[in-house]
Parts: structure tokens; sequence; C-alpha cells
DNA sequence: CTTTTGAACTAAAACGTTTTAAAAGATTCG
DNA sequence: CGAATCTTTTAAAACGTTTTAGTTCAAAAG
């Protein structure tokens, strides 16, 4: 039995109609009714069914914020930051924002991605999609919202093609800065703990490392090359199996920095003077590595922009405006003595 | 032009009361009507109009979480994991999260948290709430809800008085639990860093700081005792002024990690063997006190805990059941050597 | 005095479902 | 064959708004 407009309409003597109209101050209304309305409406305790209104406006002001990541990764891990600026930046729009969290499957087999995402944009609650994917995004995938031109935006994950809209990051820009600024600090034998094969950060981040130290006329040593998963343990290791390598490498670039933090661990437990001989670098810019000693030097991903980005793109998709592809630059988090430098990268502004 | 559940009813030759049946599995319906019905669907891509569902269903399965955080502070930076457990535990429920962040003003005024909720409550878009605040929730700011019987739990904070439910982490009892432990390990002289006057967390802390020592006849030194604010830097100055203090106190208890860290780095800075000339303990169990050097041993909040006990008691009222009153315990983490040590505490269960 | 204008208000349709109550049709029973 | 029962189907009401297309009434204009 909650109160409804028939019920302030009655007590104030006018129509539902009327009442509709001084609560969305439209039409013309006079003062003394407007009055009666309203004091109506406050004596009753009257709040508007908000179901009811989004159902004959056809909106809803609400986005959702729909992230596939496999189930055994938390979300607030990496993305607490990007949540962070998202919700700031949506509900400063005048959207609000809900959440659901997809693993890879769904009731036993196999999710439908496809079809999970066309049951979003169709059942008519939301009116944008942010998509966050750990793993790449096909386009077929999101054809359905295109072809049904449905607002949405990936975020993490670039997807070509027409219609589609993504925010990303410059991970191979990242990695190229930080290899750029190690080769500019004197370093020529700069190893490289690489991130899981077939990931597809890693990949850039390890092509970046490469495609420096070829740009520089460095040779490419295998040997300075190990293979890592992001783990921190296979940073242990894989600087365990780097000190037996002769000549020692005076750097170490780091696809991420939990192994970083693991290579610094194992550096350290071996005398090693870690920066002074050894350098090392990682990649992400978590909060953790502030705090190391040393401290670690780091590509640090600007998740808050990240975030503040998508959802612009979706609200102005939203009201309208055009499809974007946009890619982020890293900055460079160095320590110099006790004092944080940040290297601005260098946006190279939109794609496609 | 979307689909309408007429437009199958009409291919299917049946009417949409017909169509509605076999798409919910309800009533009986001829297997081969059934057929046609959902033939007709397949074919025009239908999907339902949530909305109109809801609306007639007076039901949304859609919760809120409404965080009242000051407008500096980041809700990730905290809240992650509380975030994602919560969202986790909600969904698996079968239950939706929508999100929104409120600070302290509204459009220029000090925001009225009794009207806000009390919109919330009465709008019919959610089933029930999570209220998270930075600081103390009044009754009075919950009567509303409680009067309108809508189901929330608020979470972090106490609000005792009939009718509300919450879930709070015991932080006098983890930093007894602490204090017990350095004592346990043969310390006496213990400093104390307090965290910001009037934060009723740091307050508790203290309290089991005094307590502990009158406890174990330990006497309190004021000496011991310094001025903090939650932040690293506060930490740091913390520390310098207590090196001056004579005689040194062989274990700080920090009222959270980043001072603790702060205090770690200006001990170190200052030649101290820390751990075996001085012990430095957190509170929180934030990531980065696992990779400072040496780990900050530390008391570990149970966020994730939290979140899913949170998300329990919601669902539970929702689907008719009674208020609870919880109290989480946290646990101790104490790095022996180069492994993790987990202390977990007791829980002292259901209060009023 | 009739017509026009404009302000103030409202009846009813619309939004797209679910649900209720009843109708229609098929089957069984006496 | 008619009544009773059971299965299948549906018309219409309901959910609580907003909006459309008027209507009513008073004042101004001709």
């Amino acid at each position: 039995m909650p109160v409804t407009i028939k019920d302030v309409a009655r007590l104030a003597g006018v129509s539902p109609a009327t009442v509709s109209l001084v609560l969305s101050n439209k039409g013309q209304v006079s003062e003394e009714t407007r009055r009666r309305v309203l004091e109506a409406a406050q004596k009753l305790g009257y709040r508007p069914n908000v179901l009811a209104r989004n159902l004959v406006k056809g909106k809803t002001n609400t986005v959702l914020l729909c992230a596939f990541i496999r189930d055994d990764r938390k979300l607030s891990t990496f993305y607490g930051e990007l949540i962070n600026s998202l919700l700031t930046a949506i509900s400063t729009s005048g959207y609000y924002l809900q959440m659901v969290v997809k693993g890879e499957f769904f009731n036993g087999h196999p999710l439908d991605k496809r079809e999970a995402l066309l049951d979003i944009a169709r059942n008519r609650l939301f009116e944008g999609l942010i998509l966050l994917s750990h793993w790449p995004v096909q386009y077929a995938e999101v054809s359905d919202l295109v072809r049904e031109e449905f607002p949405f935006v990936v975020v993490n994950q670039r997807v070509e093609g027409e219609g589609v809209s993504y925010v990303d990051i410059d991970h191979y820009g990242g990695a190229k800065m930080a290899m750029e600024y190690l080769i500019a600090q004197g370093h020529t034998r700069i190893a490289h703990f690489r991130g899981p094969q077939g990931h597809r950060h890693a990949e850039e981040r390890y092509r970046a490392y490469l495609d420096t130290l070829v740009e520089h006329g460095i040779p490419i040593r295998k040997e300075y090359i190990l293979e890592g998963d992001f783990r921190r343990l296979s940073g242990r290791r894989a600087m365990e199996e780097l000190l037996a390598v002769r000549p020692l490498p005076t750097a170490v670039f780091c696809a991420n920095d939990k192994m970083a933090i693991g290579a610094l661990q194992v550096a350290k437990e071996r005398g090693i003077r870690v920066h002074e001989d050894l350098t090392i670098f990682g990649f992400d810019g978590i909060e953790a590595v502030k705090y190391t000693d040393p401290p670690i030097p780091t590509v640090e991903q600007p998740l808050g922009e990240l975030g503040k980005v998508a959802a612009e793109i979706l609200v102005g998709q939203i009201q309208g405006g055009e499809r974007k592809k946009v890619v982020l630059c890293c900055n460079l988090l160095v320590w110099d003595g006790s004092s944080v430098g940040v290297m601005r990268g260098r946006d190279n502004g939109k794609g496609g």
C-alpha cells in the first residue's frame, strides 16, 4: 500500500495528470493548485515509483558495467581505481552504475558472451554498457550491439571494426618509455621477465622490449629473456635463473610489478645492491612498489583516466555522440633519491 | 520499435497471455503451442522488457550499495575487496548490485542523508540497501528505513537500536590481539601511533592499546603515545619524534599500516634494525606491508568476509529473515622468518 | 453578443508485462 | 447424450506513471 500519484491527486482534489505536471514542473498550473498538490504530496510522503516512470519514459538513466573476468581473479585487485573513477564520472553525468561480473562459464557450460550482451541490450534496463574483459574481445561478440545501435564502450581491450568504441592503454608505448629510459641511463645489458604467453598486454610489453633494443642496435640475448606468469613467485624464479647468467645484466625490465617485487626480493637476498648494480623496473604502478626498499621504478597505467574517458565516451554516445577509439599513454614512475619523478607519456591520440 | 510480447503472440497465433505462460514455464500449455511460441520468440529475437515485468511484479532483484564517503577518499583504496566480495555474494544470491557514492554535500549544502535514504526506500527501484559509511551512522538517519521495514544493512559501522542490521569489524579485539602478541613476545616498552582524533576505529584501537597494557600491569608512558592521522607521513613524523625518547621502546603498534610504513622508513634511515631492535606493527592488512623490508606484521581486517556476511544478511532480510548484528574478528598476520603466519581471532559472535 | 484566445485542468491512452477469472474445448463418466 | 471434470486458452485488469489531445472556463477581442 505505497502512496501513489492517485492518492496525492485525491487529497489535493485534482487529477493525477495535474500532480504529475506540478511535480515535474511542466505545463501551466495555478499557484493555488501547485501549493495544494505539493502540500498533499508532502503530507503523504509521496515518492514517485521510478519503475513506472522508467517504463513510460523508456529510459532508466542507468548503465551497466559488465566485467568478464576469470573466476579466480578479483575485480578489485587491479580495477579498484578504475571502478572508482568510472563511478565518479558516470554519476557526475547523471547516470547510475550497475555492476555485474561474469566468468567464463555459466551454469556449467561456456558462457555465450554474445547472447549475454544481447540480453543486456534488449532488456531495456540499461541505456549503455561498459564492457571490461580480461581476455580479448572479438568483434563478433559485440556485433549485435553495433547492429542494435546500443551504446557501449570496451575498456582495456581493443576491438577494431565499425561502430565500436574502446579505451585502452598503450602497453607497447609504456614499455618503450621504460626501455628508452633504461638505455638513456646507460644500460645496455637489459633482461626481461615476460608475462604469461598469449596475454596480449604481456606480448605488447615484450614486443616493445625487443623493438627498443633493436632500434638502439643492442643485441638481443636469449638468456636475458625469461618466462613468467605475472605472479610474484615467477619473478623470484626468473631472478634466480638470471643470476646464473654471465655477464649479469645491469637492468631487468619486468612485465609487471608483482614479478618485479619477487625479483627484488631474490636480488636482495643474494646481496645484490639493487639500483646501484642492478636496476629492476616494473610495470603497472601498484601501490606496493612505492614501499619496497628500494622502491621499484615502474610504468604507471592511468586507470583513473581509463575510467573517466570510458564514462565520457559512453555518455557521449548515449546522448547521440559518435563512437571513439582512444588509447591512453602511461607514465613513468621513477624514484630519484627520495622523491618520485613522474614522466608523462605522450598521448598517441585516437585510433580507428 | 522493439519487439514485444504482442508481436510474438501475433506470429504464433496465440494470445499474449499464452506467450507469457510459455516463457515463464507456468500453467499448462500444449506441446504444440509451446513449440510455436518459442519458435516465434526465437525468430523475432524477443527479449522481455524487464522494466515492465518489474513494474507488475513489484520487484527488481536489485540492491543498492550506497557509500557515504568523503569526496577526497577513494572508494577503491580500502573497499576494493569489500566491493568484490559483496558483488560475488549478491549475485550468487540472484540479485543485482547497483552502486552510488554520496559525499557530505549535495548541491552545495549538506546532504540530508535521511531524506536520501528515504528516497531510495520509496522509489521502488531497489529491494535492499547496503549502507557503507566513513563516519558514524546515527539511528535517526535510518529510522525511516526501519519504520518502512525496508531491508538494509549497515557495513563497517555499528548502529544500536531496534530493527537495524550491521556488520562491523572488531577493531578493539584486533588491536588487543596485536598487543597481546607483542607482550607475549616479551615486549614491555610498546609505543602507539594514534589515528585521527574522533575516528571511531582509531579510538577503539587506541583503547585496546591502553587496556592491554593496564591488564598486564605495564605502566602507560605518555611519551610513547604519539599523534597521527592515518597517513604515511604522520607515521614518519611520529617515528622521528619517538626516536628522541629514552628509553626507546622495543615495539611500536601503529593504528594503521600506512603509518607503519612511514615509521619503518624512518627507522631504517636511522639505521635501526627493525624487528630485531624495534618491532613495528600495523593494522589493516593492506597489500604493501607484505613487500616492505622487512614485512610489517599487521592486523588483517576481514574485508572479504565483511562483504559476504553483509550480503547474506541483506538477502536474508529481503526474503523475510530477521535483523542481525554481527561483529567480525580480525586475524593477525605475522612474518616468521620468510613465511606468513595467520592467527585467527575468535569471533565474538553476534551482538544486540 | 459572438468569437477568439489563452490559461488551467483532465480523461484516457500508452508503456509492456503478469495475473486473474473465466471461457472454450476436450475427455471422462454415468 | 448430458453432466462433470480437466486441460488449454484468453480477455481484461492491473502495475503507476507520463503524455496526448482535449475540454472547460474566463477574459479579451471583434
